[in-house]
Parts: C-alpha cells; sequence; structure tokens
DNA sequence: GTGTCTGCAAACGATTTGCAAATTA
DNA sequence: TAATTTGCAAATCGTTTGCAGACAC
C-alpha cells in the first residue's frame, strides 16, 4: 500500500522512481519518527533489494531538494529526516535521545522586521522527556 | 578592556585562564555575531601567541559545557557559536549565509504536554534577508 | 614541582564523489 | 538504445584524540 503510495508521489514530482527510491520513501512513510541515514540503511540491509550507504544518502539529498523531507539537526553527530511536512516543532530529549514532535503557535514572523522573507522555520526544545526526567529525579531523591 | 572582562569570566566560572583561553573568549565578547571555529582560528593566526585549531575546538567545547557559548548549527558543514545567552532566536539568510538575531515570544513551553522538562530552546528561521530578497526581486522583473 | 593545557599529526566518522556496471524509459 | 541511477571504494572535510613538551598555580 505505502509503496504504491510512495511510487505516486514520486511520479508527482517528476522524480524517476527507480525501485531504490520507492522502498527508501515507502520507508520514511511507515516511519515518521525522523530515523537517520544510517537506520533507514540498516533497517533495507536485509531486503532483497540491497540498497548501498551512498545511494540512501543521494536519494535523500533528492528527497530534501524535491521538497519531500526536512533535515533536522538535534546537535548529533548525524542528521534525521523527517517527512512530515507539516508546521512542527521537535522535542530532543538529551538523555534517551529520543525526539518528539511538539506544537508551537505562529507568532515568530510577527517580531521578524520588515523584508525578511520567510522560507522556513524550525523550532527545537531540548530537555528532559517525562520518562528520563523522572528517572532522573528518583536518582536525586 | 576585553581581556581583563574575559579573564574575570573565567575566574568565575572556575576555568583556568590561560593565555590561549582568555584570547578566544575575548575573540568572542568582540565579535558577538556567530562566528564559526575556522574564523576564529584565522582571527586569531597572526597574532603573537599563535593557537591551534585543536585549541579552538577544545576551548569552544569547554566553553560550551560550562554555559558561556551555545553551538549554533544552522545546517551549514560547521557550526557557529554564540556567547549572547540571552534568550533569541536565529533568522539564515540561505543565500548570503549571514545569520541574524531575532526575538521570538516565549510561547513554546505552554505547548509541551506536561512531563517534558526544558533546558534550552533554539527558534530558526531561514530565509531571505532584505538585501538578498531585494536582489532576488530585481532578478525576477 | 605537579597537574593541567597546548600543539602537532594522526585518527575518526559522517558525507560526497568518480566511474564502471546495471537499470530505467 | 540512450540517459539516468546505482554500488563500490576512495576522497573529503569538520572534528576529536594521543602524546610529548610547555605552562599555570
Amino acid at each position: 500500500m505505502n509503496q504504491q503510495e510512495a511510487e505516486q508521489i514520486l511520479k508527482e514530482k517528476h522524480i524517476q522512481a527507480t525501485r531504490q527510491r520507492i522502498t527508501i520513501l515507502e520507508y520514511f512513510l511507515e516511519h515518521k519518527v525522523h530515523p537517520g541515514i544510517e537506520e533507514v540503511y540498516e533497517a533495507l540491509a536485509d531486503r532483497p533489494e540491497k540498497i548501498s550507504k551512498a545511494t540512501v544518502y543521494n536519494t535523500v539529498n533528492l528527497f530534501e531538494k524535491h521538497g519531500l523531507l526536512k533535515a533536522l539537526d538535534v546537535g548529533e553527530a548525524y542528521c534525521h529526516y523527517d517527512v512530515d511536512m507539516d508546521r512542527h516543532g521537535h522535542f530532543h530529549c538529551v538523555h534517551c535521545g529520543k525526539i518528539w514532535n511538539i506544537p508551537y503557535d505562529p507568532e515568530v514572523e510577527k517580531n521578524l522586521p520588515p523584508g525578511f522573507e520567510v522560507l522556513d522555520e524550525q523550532v527545537l526544545v531540548k530537555g528532559l522527556c517525562p520518562e528520563c526526567a523522572s528517572e532522573n529525579s528518583e536518582r536525586l531523591s
């Protein structure tokens, strides 16, 4: 089902729908929780249609250029990617490393001096997720 | 003047005030507009007290750990650093690469589900600065 | 004097790239 | 068949690290 959806999306964007590109986009559609390159590569390694890491990199860059994905850099060594293009921010737990989507109000642009043209905005909050926060307070008590 | 200020700050933070650390912190205090490692290194290369790039890296990491600086990743290959620890966001011009400080209202936390503990937040807007935006519209007309 | 910091060069790790073989239309 | 894409391995580049000598206290 996602296979066909992925192929359809690629055709709409006028991106040649190769086996590898369909598989990678399908993976992103099924795993919207911000995978990294390594994660995509590992996940697809055991499939019959083997995909090299260079292809994962090139494909993800291509997708980003066409607006199918957004890079999400939380300060780790590598980058995460996000297929969800709706406006939302991210919460990054500095303890367990998990990333959550969070809502935020559209107020950034109203504070911008005139003349600036907005193309994209990112809101990133770092801290402790509920689980890690409670672990932490237990340790202290 | 900044020399003494830098030394003072280091002592307050209980960081051993070496010649290199004072020089690097002094540079950041004089250049708050988000320098990168390379920029700091190049700027201090002609000074009598030569500073290796490894030391710039180690020192900046040390400063960050002690809360003197914040890393600012706008998606370029390398990182920028910001000594201004007051709450503010950044505007990154994707055309000329310049970075501006911008204000934003504190509304992120109120949208956060309960249990999340905030340590830091970053607001990054990408787009065209007034200069590049007008250049761009001229080209189109 | 003793422990910490610096500089150098080598190591590292994520990402990109050149090119021949494979795949797509 | 012609043009594009893939896979591999090598290259790239920002950053980290090991270690001997230099410096701070």
